[in-house]
DNA sequence: CAAAGTCATCGAAACGTTTCGATTCAATCG
DNA sequence: CGATTGAATCGAAACGTTTCGATGACTTTG
């Protein structure tokens, strides 16, 4: 079963009687193109039916008109939204859009990973996962990279502000006049957000009001997009007796709902709880959630400008933006 | 800004004292090929980092390598769950996988993707949509479809029993002594599942037990993918005033389990709830929920199977594949 | 009227592979 | 020993584009 041979640039050249490279010239722009000629190739292309082989074109380009976008595999609502967002922004400057469900938590499936990549892609929008340093490898291979949370001063990134959000959330629990409030920190960074900068937040809140916090910080080492893991966290928060929560995601929100009620109490009456990330479930959830939102619009519409800058070989400065934060009050506190 | 010229097999082939041809056939396998040269080449081609060009082999080879699956932009855990599964299998193959976040309800995105695919994928997984007719146009381009839903005779899918399951869950609640059993069907049907699978196997329950159902059915005309469309859709069936409901995605049954919180009524106490799917977070809901699963990885495997050896061009007969499906207990019903 | 300049078009090379037919060389056979 | 075989290797064409320098025709200028 031999492919069915499509018609190339060639066929259109024929019927129009002109030479290839005209035909490619007019095809592109026709900027030098006699109008009626242009016409004429117009026409034959139109007839033809004729589409352009872009592996061919890629070939001669060096670019492929392709960005990558990695997807951490933990089937996160927010994960899928901001890649969606990615390709609908990059469409927008004709630019197709690759993705990649890669858990790049092991250097192994880095290696590999770069393998797949290597001349598909002409940038990539990433999560940073833990071997950041492996990314300048990328950058070795003419592949700009924009990273999805804040990293480290030398890379460009896109970030929320983790810190700030955390402030605002812990902030408000304490205006409703809660004082026991838990949280938890994840030792090892699966996404690679800079260590404990949601923690930072809320101990900058905590001591602003002048409250010990010390007993009420669980470390957690489990991964954060597995319910069971969750589930576990979730009681050991309770086990420190708090009167509200503030929680890294929804995500783990979500569950932490059901251990509160497992443990016979009521939550957002006999425990407050506060997320993070505004996914649509925790409008839906009983109670529904209060939690802190971001614009993940922008955030999209930043990494695709960014990327599309470094590959037209823009000289810019290290690119940092961070996308502010807002708190949406539900039931839960 | 020149692109980095990266090293190619003529950088190979001098490096090993060899001609490009044979260093192109010693990395393809090395069958013809003396060992002492084999090993030379290979060294080399390690030293130097050698990769590959896989545009220039595409263009060559005519075939890209490539397996393209379709995912409805509904954000649905299921729809990404397949997705990566599918990548998975395919990669099991050599084959990579590429994603395509796409509504393709309009004709005019069908035609848009068609170009963005034309000569990129060799085959596609998808979802149906409801233009199945305009697919035809891919089996013209040469490119082999496999279908994630039951659609119509004619083409290859790989489906969920859904009226097999539905029967599952309505005999279920049948069986806990329920007898008002409501649930709901969609006129337009998103994924293009044959319209009203799942109605028929609770009907084939409903009759069986000599129930009378009519009034039990409510028609829904929103987004089911959508909770402000649920929502209602809620609404609408608490006025049926149910023992219990037969609703056709977890995704919808968990935004019902707040519309009956929200009339006062306890869920799985006051009313019994069997959703469809299994999501992951059913399992953490309040109250847990009882639903129905089906064998994700099994269909991942199917469509590859299917595809690639429609890629190669195998003679075979119309492949029509069909997940069981098995009830889960748990606390919703 | 010849020289210079424009404009439209063309031919050919190049991108990095794979693949087919040709070539070389040594070993085997009659 | 010359002819035949077979293995190992090579050279060149081809895939479908883009792009650069060249070509010719026609117009303007001095």
């Amino acid at each position: 079963m031999s492919a069915v041979r499509s018609v190339s640039i060639k066929d259109v050249a024929r019927r129009a009687g002109v030479a290839i490279s005209t035909a490619s010239l007019a095809l592109n722009g026709g900027a030098r193109v006699a109008p009626e000629t242009l016409r004429r190739i117009q026409d034959a292309a139109m007839e033809l039916n004729y589409v352009g082989n872009r592996m061919a074109r890629r070939l001669k380009r060096g670019r492929s008109g392709v960005l990558g976008v990695t997807i951490f595999p933990g089937f996160n609502e927010c994960h899928f939204e901001l890649a969606f967002l990615i390709q609908e922004e990059a469409r927008k400057h004709g630019y197709a859009t690759r993705f990649f469900f890669e858990d790049l938590t092991r250097q192994n499936d880095l290696v590999q990973f770069f393998g797949e990549v290597n001349g598909q892609i002409d940038g990539l929008v990433s999560y940073s996962g833990p071997a950041l340093e492996q990314y300048r490898q990328l950058a070795t291979m003419g592949i700009p990279c924009v990273f999805q949370d804040s990293v480290e001063a030398k890379v460009d990134f896109v970030a929320i502000d983790f810190r700030a959000g955390a402030r605002l959330a812990t902030k408000y629990l304490l205006e409703r006049g809660f004082r026991k409030i838990a949280t938890f920190y994840t030792g090892k960074e699966v996404r690679g957000e800079l260590p404990q900068e949601r923690l930072q937040g809320y101990i900058d809140a905590m001591t602003a009001a002048g409250l010990e916090y010390r007993n009420l910080i669980v470390e957690f080492d489990g991964n954060p997009f597995v319910h069971e893991d969750l589930y576990e966290l979730g009681r050991r928060i309770l086990q420190t007796a708090p009167e509200a929560v503030f929680i890294r995601s929804d995500f783990a929100a979500l569950t932490l709902l059901r251990v509160i009620c497992d443990h016979g109490l009521r939550p957002g009456k006999d425990i407050a709880v506060v997320g993070f990330d505004n996914i649509k479930m925790g409008r839906y959830s009983n109670p529904s959630l209060t939690t802190i939102d971001y614009d993940q619009q922008w955030r999209a519409r930043k990494m695709v400008e960014i990327l599309l800058a470094r590959i037209d070989g823009a000289v810019l400065p290290v690119q940092h933006c961070v996308s502010k934060c807002r708190l949406v009050k539900r039931e839960s506190a």
